[in-house]
DNA sequence: ACCAAACTGTCAACCACTTAACATTTTCCA
DNA sequence: TGGAAAATGTTAAGTGGTTGACAGTTTGGT
């Protein structure tokens, strides 16, 4: 018996069937995962930056992307964080025109990469997908609307708690590292969640003291595990207390918030 | 004052040109105008609200269009003004869920309405369409993706300069009133300003005082007009300030800013 | 196991913007 | 044309967040 690493396979045709290629035919999966290859990339590297040509489009098998812009400035801000199996890089592939954010590999990830001429004769040959991506689009407009109105009238208490929650349930997949039971922790340090908002690491430290001393959250550098969802909820969406929060019934594309189907 | 209104008879083939169906064939424009009706709405009456089912898709043939939203605690924010021969409402058709604003006239206002059913029937006769929707609705998600990060780290001066070139900026069509020579003005009170940039009057009203004394603009109750664009633009845009601003090349979807590409 | 780098806690001075209040000017329409 | 409503000018006090600085704590690489 030969020793090997234990390198699992990767199973395009069920990743795309959980991705983007929901209920569609085996044909156009087989098809789809023919022209794909597979890209491993280390924590922390660049998968993108913004202003490249968009030269493909990707499908994240595992891992995770932040997407963020930098300013000459030093300031930065962070839009979505994304995990498999969600999928990016599908904008400019429409418009033609360059990559709207830097994409850094979250954890080590792994993509599944179409070229773009590859990706566009699946287009052409199978134009269902263009509904679907239309579709798609337009809940990835209304997550940014979203964001903008926030950004923009939201305090920061309903700010934080929001990003909270919804990086706290990106969802669990199998190809994913293990559920950890009461609820994952979310791996970014306080400076990236100021990113994330537009504040600076000392607004977030205090607001997560404080509710670290409430029992809501507990913080353990890098990590902020949620203790009391619902309170957390009920700071986020205060004028929904009585509704479910947040229950758009979008389960069919993996999108109910931002951080499920972005960017 | 009895106003004569001279009624032109509105040539919806030429608006459809203009707007969503460039370059497409006489056949699907014709088909297009056939299943089009024409609403005209009163300045500032509700086209539709936030939440209201997604009825139908709008073409704007004259006047202009502001999307809202509005808190329960007073806030509101505003997103966009879009003017002919701009577009709304497809997002709701190609989710299926309802409006993500409230969309008010503003000024006399006349547009041009297709029926959910028979959008998709157009869509589904004309696939292309699609593609073209595709192609649109991600140049729209990259203009909102750009106000989301003014929101989060641009100061207020930037983000109210570009406010105003962007709104100075509109399109100026035979079908809208008469060109003003040296800029149009701004239509908006320093309310309205402040709901799109998510400020108070007072702090509008402080940033174009100190314009006008500078001579950048002028304002004059519900008007601002624009004496300096250049000055203007160097304080929108400061790193750019060697290259030609905001030249994107997308004058084929009308779609140079934000609030020529909408919502 | 160690050490440098990264992350967090904390404080004080400062600045941008808000809120509230009131005066003034302009617009709109009956 | 008058009078109410809307838009703007202006100020003062209060608040939320920034910046900078420094100390303590944890992590990760070799």
């Amino acid at each position: 018996m030969i020793k090997t690493v234990i390198k699992v396979p990767l199973d395009k045709i069920a990743l795309l069937r959980r991705s983007w290629l929901t209920d569609l035919p085996d044909a156009v999966l087989t098809e789809a995962a023919a022209c794909a290859s597979v890209r491993s990339v280390a924590d922390g590297s660049l998968v993108h930056g913004r202003g490249d040509a968009g030269d493909g489009f990707f499908t994240i098998a595992s891992g995770a992307v932040r997407f963020s812009r930098s300013t000459a400035d030093g300031h930065a801000s962070t839009i979505a964080v994304m995990e498999a199996p969600n999928w990016f890089g599908e904008i400019s592939i429409f418009d033609g025109l360059s990559r709207t954010h830097d994409g850094y590999a979250s954890g080590p990830t792994v993509l599944l990469f179409h070229t773009q001429s590859d990706f566009k004769r699946l287009l052409a040959r199978h134009p269902t997908i263009y509904a679907r991506f239309a579709r798609m689009l337009a809940l990835r407009l209304r997550a940014t609307f979203d964001l903008v109105e926030e950004a923009v009238i939201a305090p920061l208490t309903q700010r934080l708690a929001r990003r909270l929650l919804e990086l706290s349930q990106i969802e669990p997949s199998p190809m994913n590292a293990a559920t950890i039971p009461g609820g994952r922790p979310i791996p970014l340090t306080q400076e990236e969640l100021g990113q994330l908002l537009g504040k600076s690491r000392q607004t977030i430290a205090k607001l997560l003291r404080i509710w670290e001393q409430d029992g809501l959250v507990q913080t353990d550098y890098g990590r902020i595990f949620i203790k009391q969802p619902g309170a957390l909820t009920s700071i986020a969406y205060p004028d929904r207390v009585d509704r479910t929060p947040q229950q758009t019934r979008l389960d069919q594309f993996n999108a109910t918030s931002l951080f499920k189907e972005f960017p």
